[in-house]
DNA sequence: TAGTAGACTGACTGGTTAGTCATTCCATCG
DNA sequence: CGATGGAATGACTAACCAGTCAGTCTACTA
């Protein structure tokens, strides 16, 4: 009988699709989309490759889906940052800082979203429509403090979208030398490289 | 008999070579290396299956050649030029607009460019350390001017290493921007425009 | 306890493709 | 012209793997 609206059919999904997702998020890690196989990921989930076709239809919507949750909990998280600070400049600290430690903490996710973003961009027709609208609403969420710094003059007038984009890649940049050990600082000091070179590039 | 060192068979190998790699860049650029098939590369060079073997190993040899080939060409590119200018300044706008114009006028080659250096980085056992090497020495060629910028203060005091990777990927971004038809600006525009924001980033 | 729904399994199939190699082709030369 | 050897060919093989489905297991119910 179903209690709360929850049936235990619910719960065993939920369950399950939490496991194939977070199983999914490291064998696609280490090993790429097409390398991964989807023995590997059944198998790191704990159940047979039967199963992994009981909730998703295929190898590649168990990526989307991978992928899918780890934007969309980046997402929300800057947003609710974002909404919390009055001061452009701290906008865009926050922005900078959360994407920063989210990616830190969130290693095999972000070698997945790295890599769609190079092969999914490179190659469009491969990558549904939704997640380049979704790439690009976090730009402008930044777009908008941007803006919003831009008529109250802390920030000079220059184009926005574009810099937008530029700060996000600045950030990318410094996920990647982390992750591969060039750099050797701390987050919170790599954190306040970008945010001054940043803040001197664009501050009126 | 050879003439001059070449012998009638170092001509035409030299050709197929040529051939192919230009055959590969293209067919590895719509593709991605996976989803590209030797057959596809041997079609598009005008030649069967099998001599594609007569030149190269494996597939993954062919894809390294093409990459090696571009990495190259750019690197004796940006060797040259910034060779030619004294100022930091103008270093800096030299990297920068030797790189866009590159990748802009090789849009194939920018795409397996990047794919590699998001896959092959995220995934580091499967790319030869040559090409970590080869790429990290790009940025040092721009490291170098950044410190002789600072040894005579037209630059301020900042992690020069760190500094040069970011101007990578700022450029970097930019180009993904223009193949994504994303920035409508014109090359010298866009070239301004990351220049314009690094030099106010990093000047005294 | 016997019956049942439906979650789970894993051996199997069909399609794909990297790499091979016996054969053909052809430019050169005596 | 006929012989020779190296370049080129493309049919073939062996391996791989996404996706299927007939059968098994299990937890619940009556």
């Amino acid at each position: 009988m179903p209690v709360l609206g929850r049936t235990k059919k619910d719960v065993l999904k939920e369950f399950r699709t939490a496991e194939l997702l977070e199983a999914a998020r490291t064998v696609f890690a280490k090993k790429g989309f097409y390398a991964a196989t989807v023995d590997e990921i059944a198998a790191a989930a704990g159940v047979a490759k039967g199963t992994v076709y009981l909730y998703y239809r295929s190898k590649q919507e168990v990526y989307w889906a991978a992928l899918e949750h780890g934007i969309t909990e980046l997402h929300d998280e800057i947003q609710t940052r974002l909404a919390e600070e009055r001061l452009p400049e701290d906008k865009v600290r926050a922005f900078i800082a959360i994407k920063i430690r989210y990616f830190e903490k969130n290693r095999d996710f972000f070698r997945i979203y790295f890599s769609e973003l190079g092969s999914g961009f490179t190659h469009p027709a491969q990558m549904p429509r939704r997640f380049e609208g979704m790439y690009r609403q976090q730009a402008r969420i930044l777009e908008a403090a941007l803006q919003a710094g831009i008529k109250d003059r802390a920030i000079r007038n220059i184009r926005t979208d574009t810099a937008a984009v530029a700060i996000s890649d600045l950030i990318r940049g410094i996920i990647v030398q982390r992750l591969l050990g060039w750099s050797k600082k701390d987050v919170e000091s790599d954190i306040n490289f970008v945010f001054d070179l940043v803040w001197r590039g664009i501050a009126a």
